[in-house]
DNA sequence: GATGAATGAGTCTTCATTCAT
DNA sequence: CATGAATGAAGACTCATTCAT
């Protein structure tokens, strides 16, 4: 489906039908948005739908998946010349704290999909790819004497949980102002793996 | 129509469906699961569903209150005679760890309930209130100078954020011994919130 | 599904539910016919369907199965009492013509079953049933000398084709007599299996 | 539509659809079958259909007439030069066997054709041109008294109806050779109508 | 108190057909 | 001639909710 090639316009209405999607799962969740009401925002008819997406599900999955590739690439882009790992860390988190703030809808749609069954496994393995990069350097940090030694998976999951948590709670719903949150966020973090950075 | 009076059999059956859709929400989500499916599980006629709750979103409301309430009362026993705030801390997060990994349907359904709309505010007060208690320990423990200064909510929904992460992850998905996970939580939030134990 | 436990009511509507299919099943065909359309007709929502069978497919089903059972009980009924094998083929056939002439729509429906793969196989156990009582009777007629040695299961689908063209054509299109017609199907059959009627 | 004149390529494009319909028809049945799968299987737009189509109802129209034309040509010539009229019978039972044996496909179409309102029309004027034509020898038979007096349509159904059944059945479900089932029909035909052949 | 039955709006999805390019 | 795209009516089926008995 998804392989199907297509004419310039065809991508842009592929995108609408993404942006619109994302949008009405946001606001309502998933099972509450009809494929209809996706369809009448961006005014099409209700078959255009099928012609890009071969059901609700995989429309869904694929908006996770190219949420979850792009938060990872500007994490990417955001650490790559950070020499020290746990410097590293810390520029990751507030990457993610940053880019969480930026795209709330994409935040709301990673924690319902946490919740069905359908879902969680594309989320499971979404989450593991960037908890895992955490972990790298975590271990690394260890490894150099950085930081006490400890299970680099526990950590970089709780790093997670601590992002998570603060975003959804002070980002979104009270409005702080992102980058103090992130601040709240690596100083939390940093003591919580038992770093102290210069 | 939660007060009604009801006969010791009526309590019985309240019971049993809200146990009942507690393990069908939690196993296959809210929405997938209908109220004829959580009748015929206990063998009754979907009639009895609407006797004891006016609609499904009632009845999960009420799950999710006795739920919140029950975590607080343990807490509370749990807490109540220590005196050190930090201490005191620490007991609270390895109690709600416990209590969460004892009620794996519980916990999923919270996380669920986050995500939509409807539920989304119950929810937000009850977390309200347990985080609110945390956040008074915190308090009183910078007061008194036990942890470097702080605002309490923060550091509050941070320590929230590490339990549910490390829950779900370590203790639901991969089975490791729910105290050995209590122990990564108290140890990462201890240092997160700038504090040693003795 | 069809196991359910109906009340005198419940029983009545599964049974207009399967005559106002069966009509509208004979009149347009399978697929034209849409299920709101057979509960429009008896003047019911569309839910009551789906209360009575699990699929429009399992209610067709049933109304063959119910078909062919009522079929074979009359053959039954009318042949029991005759000795020489000749004559039970001949009344057989003769009340397969008549069955047919006063279900014309059941007719109709048992040959559009024979041309979908989802049906077809229901149809082809049902009409085994029916051609091997017929060939049964063939066998004896061999064995006795009665007609000359041919294979009974030949002969069977053969007279089960003359009956069902002739009473297609003369009796549903044309509406010649049944009995005329019936005679004739009789004549032709006697004469194929090279028999001869007292 | 069907008069258009067309170039080589475009006379190949037509019969290629005309062939994949065909072949899909008879494997799924008409209305499972849609015009996009049509196109797919032949790799072409589903524009192109409708070039050379104004509709499926068209297209499948156009293949029976196609069909029954072909059917009755080869019986034509298979039968020219045979002078004695219940020889000529034989011939015609025996071609219409082997060519149904041949085109397995067609002759499931038939089948379907005869259950659908739309085409049913279509498939009894079709059936009435080849049910007449041997209506005609079997007349001649009943005048020169090769055969006993009857109604020389009945008869003719009759054959029509072994015929088909005994293809099906053998031939098309249980593979048996087709030049045997042929002698079994035409045996019973023979007998049927009351001739003997020398 | 309880049940079988009914309701009908609403869901996802399919498909014949049309049309701009 | 051909294609990708679009349309929207129609279809099967689900489900929270209600009610007569």
């Amino acid at each position: 489906m998804s392989d199907r090639k297509l004419t310039a316009r065809g991508r842009l209405r592929r995108t609408q039908l993404m942006d619109e999607a994302t949008r009405l799962f946001a606001e309502r969740g998933y099972h509450p948005t009809s494929v209809a009401e996706i369809c009448a925002r961006i005014e099409a008819g209700k078959g255009v739908f099928y012609w890009y997406f071969s059901s609700k599900e995989e429309l869904f999955i694929e908006i996770l998946r190219d949420a979850q590739r792009d938060l990872r690439r500007r994490q990417h882009a955001d650490i790559s010349e950070i020499s020290d790992p746990v410097e590293r860390i810390a520029a990751g988190v507030r990457t993610s704290v940053m880019w969480s703030a930026e795209h709330r809808e994409l935040f709301r749609l990673f924690e319902f999909a946490q919740t069905d069954e359908r879902f969680a496994g594309a989320m499971r393995s979404g989450r593991k790819v960037l908890v895992s990069d955490t972990a790298a350097h975590l271990a690394e940090a260890i490894e150099t004497g950085r930081i006490p030694d400890a299970r680099p998976e526990h950590l970089a999951h709780a790093i997670f949980g601590v992002s998570s948590q603060l975003t959804m709670e002070f980002i979104h719903h009270r409005s702080e102002p992102a980058d103090q949150v992130a601040d709240v966020v690596v100083a939390f973090c940093i003591g919580g793996i038992g770093a102290t950075l210069p």
